[in-house]
Order: C-alpha cells, then sequence, then structure tokens
DNA sequence: ATTGGGATTACA
DNA sequence: GTAATCCCAATG
C-alpha cells in the first residue's frame, strides 16, 4: 500500500473510453477524497454502466436533460451525484459531449485509512460493511454533493491507477431497478469475481 | 422477506 | 403539493 498521493492518477484522456469498457477498466482502481478530516481511499471493486437514451434504467433516459442530469450530456471524466433518500450515490460522466452516459460505483474495498471511514460509519461491524454499498461508499470517503461536477483527475476527488494482480471480472444484471421494462436484465453490472467487498 | 426512514428533485 | 427515486438498516 502507497499513500494515495503517489498513486498514479488516471488523466481525463482515460475516461473517454466507451461506457461498458470503462466500467470495467474502473474495476481495481483506487478512488481517493481528501477532506480536512484526512484522506481516505477504495479500491472500485464494483461498476454498473447507465448509457443515455436507450436505458430505461438511466437518469437519462430519452435524453431527459434536467438540472440533475445536465453533467451526464457534458465531458467524460466528471463527477454525477445524486441522492436517494438520506444517501448519495457516485458515478462517473462517461460517453461524448451530448452522450448522457454514466457509470455507478458500487462499491469499494478499503485502501487507505480505514480508521476514518470507520469513524464515518460507526455501525459497520466488519471491514466490508464499511463500503459494500453505493451510499455506504460515499459516507465512509466523505463524497457529498459539492462533489458534484467535479473533474476526476484532481483534488480533492480522484481516480488513480489500482495495483492489483490480474483478476477475473463477473458481470450480471444491475440492481434496483427493477421498474424498468426490458433494460432490467441488461447485464452491465461489472465485479470483481470472488471479491469480498462487493455489495449484497 | 418485509418495512420504515425522511433527502432531493421533478412535474402537476 | 405530491410522487418518484440507480438505498440502508432494522425488524419479523
Amino acid at each position: 500500500m502507497q499513500h494515495p498521493n503517489k498513486l498514479k492518477r488516471l488523466p481525463p484522456s482515460f475516461f473517454e473510453q466507451p461506457t461498458l469498457e470503462l466500467a470495467k477498466a474502473l474495476l481495481g482502481s483506487i478512488l481517493i477524497k481528501e477532506t480536512n478530516d484526512g484522506t481516505a481511499a477504495g479500491i472500485i471493486t464494483e461498476t454498473e454502466a447507465y448509457i443515455g437514451p436507450g436505458d430505461q434504467a438511466a437518469h437519462s433516459y430519452q435524453n431527459r436533460r434536467t438540472k440533475r442530469t445536465e453533467v451526464m450530456f457534458g465531458l467524460a471524466g466528471f463527477t454525477y451525484m445524486y441522492t436517494m433518500h438520506t444517501h448519495y450515490l457516485f458515478n462517473v460522466v462517461t460517453g461524448q459531449a451530448d452522450n448522457p452516459e454514466a457509470i455507478l460505483i458500487r462499491s469499494v474495498e478499503p485502501y487507505f485509512n480505514k480508521e476514518l471511514m470507520q469513524q464515518r460509519r460507526p455501525k459497520a461491524r466488519n471491514d466490508y460493511q464499511l463500503t459494500n454499498g453505493p451510499g455506504k461508499l460515499t459516507k465512509a470517503l466523505g463524497i457529498d454533493m459539492n462533489d458534484y461536477g467535479h473533474p476526476l483527475h484532481q483534488k480533492p476527488l480522484w481516480i488513480a491507477k489500482g495495483e492489483l494482480d490480474a483478476f477475473t471480472i463477473a458481470s450480471g444484471s444491475r440492481i434496483g431497478i427493477d421498474n424498468s421494462g426490458e433494460a432490467k436484465d441488461y447485464p452491465w453490472r461489472f465485479w470483481i469475481k470472488g471479491n469480498r467487498y462487493v455489495s449484497r
């Protein structure tokens, strides 16, 4: 393990690959957030792709463009945040300008400063409960609505190249979208096979 | 397996 | 105002 500041940041060009490719490429990468309380980081272990106009499960379905979905129509590599009840969910915007696509980060494996994460999530009884869900990891890492629209190649919120050895990628249908017609069966959820820190 | 919580945004 | 939402944690 290294201090997050020493890890190699992923450049804007990294985010320009096709959304489904990027969803897989992000697995194993390291998500880092620096706050006044300290810096915390996690290895991305689970992602879900949401692909624009034709994806009934996406907020940008049929090019629905509102104040909330606005960043999705911009360039890749920016942060799309939205709230779900009391939780903040973190997404990476992908696709060209005017292609409203994004990747939801569903879980991470604690990498740096687990103590701070535990402090932010006092109810977690073990280290996988710290970050094995989309609302959990944002809380553990200290990501909130202030990060909406933030470019992911610079502080205080960025993604770095991972250091995992080769691993197998598993895929399946996405979660929490039962009301999304046939889109609910698209195998657009990806995770690191065998990793303990995935949701469900 | 089911349900209460109580944020935020969109649309009438 | 009211309905809807890419969830979480505590219950039976």
